[in-house]
DNA sequence: CGAAACCTTCAGGAATTCCTCAGGTTTTGG
DNA sequence: CCAAAACCTGAGGAATTCCTGAAGGTTTCG
């Protein structure tokens, strides 16, 4: 059963195609609802009448700037946060100006996956994004925080612990293979003969499993894996 | 639903169009309500029928000079703080002379980031603005008097040790890593050797983390964090 | 210009984490 | 029931990562 919960929506206004199909298809996969628009008056219509939770937006626009789309937004009590891009160097210098606080700018050319932490730092900071959890049982994995917690009390894990148990909750239900497991916590591609994977479940299991019911169960000859909570 | 706090009112004054609209734009990014007028005849009866918190004022105006449009505001009564703006040199003298009762004044060309930093200080100051202030456990960071507390003590810190800890306090039970502890607080985009966030992780910790339990928690392979407070 | 404050690098040492090994336990198949 | 295979787990040295003081260089301010 699946709840779908209503995604953040982020508006990109830039008058590349290029750049809009780049940065929309970035944010899309990481699970944000996009609409692109290639003009500032669009876009000041588009904010007015749908509801955006926040504004990736080019300085340089054909006919609207940048700047003055945000200006007419505050100015209407739109209060979301804006990721500004510019090319750099042009207006580096009226742009750090107007991005302390809330918002934010990057040069282009920028790193698309930063621009989508970026983005997605600036909705977790208003609250339209939640936390990125994973949890089974009483055991939840904050990937925010990086803290993984057992019945409510913070467990310390290592850097390899935690991954284990990351892949190990992220495939709640399925039977990770040890090669799947050496080849995405560990970075082998041969395999053979090592227990370090027994290792680290041992020691997963000593430090998250409580007694009651097992967490981790062991699927001989195959891997192991973590059933989904009842 | 969305409730509309009525936000701080700015008088901009200024013959320059680039300048009324730099200014303007810089302050209503940052939540303020702007109006523009570009000599001081209208900025005087503008403020005397208008409610305004605060005015930003260049000194030379086509028609009445803005010390003259400040002392006739007084006489008429209004309060309220006052930002000077003027050309480098010319009447520095003058301003500094004029502008001890809570006014304030910034010489061109200026840092628009200053010159909002200025205003809000001065909204807040008359209780305009609320003041912005950081806090976790007994440690306090208040952005307006550039200050940290500890268990409230005012403690001294450099301008970087004060970037690194309003970063982390800024993400409070979030993880913030090194590459973004470089990128935000140093603005290295290169590198991963040096050990210069170990060093002000160091001297931070020196400074505010007092003894009973750890603000500043290391995330091994990842960087650093402060845990929510329970 | 000189002093003070600040930034940065470096290096030794401390703390943590990794990983192999070896011996024990459980499961499987005949 | 037995033997082999598969798995579990503790220990300890090696490797990595982090901490922190000191020293040199830079900037700021009077």
């Amino acid at each position: 059963m699946l709840l779908v919960v209503s995604r953040p929506k982020v508006l990109v206004v830039d008058d590349e195609e290029n750049i809009r199909f780049l940065v929309g298809s970035a944010l899309t996969v990481h699970e944000l609802e996009v609409t692109a628009i290639d003009n500032g008056a669009d876009a000041l219509h588009h904010v007015r009448t749908e509801s955006v939770d926040a504004l990736v937006l080019d300085i340089n626009l054909p006919d609207i700037d940048g700047f003055e789309v945000v200006r007419r937004l505050r100015a209407s009590g739109w209060m979301g946060p804006v990721l500004f891009l510019s090319a750099r160097g042009t207006t580096e210098d009226r742009v750090r100006g107007l991005t302390m606080g809330g918002d934010d700018y990057v040069t282009k050319p920028f790193a698309l996956e930063e621009l989508v932490a970026r983005v997605q730092v600036a909705l977790r900071r208003t609250g339209k994004l939640e936390r990125r959890e994973l949890q089974v049982g009483d055991v939840v994995l904050d990937d925010d925080a990086h803290e993984v917690r057992v019945a409510g009390e913070p467990v310390h894990l290592t850097p390899t612990e935690y991954k284990l148990l990351r892949l190990l909750l992220s495939n709640v239900g399925r039977v990770v293979t040890r090669a799947q497991i050496l080849d995405s916590v560990w970075e082998y591609h041969f395999d053979g003969e090592s227990a370090i994977v027994e290792t680290f479940i041992s020691q997963l299991r000593r430090k998250v499993d409580n007694g009651e019911e097992e967490l981790i169960r062991t699927v001989r000859g195959v891997g192991y894996s973590v059933r989904e909570p009842r």
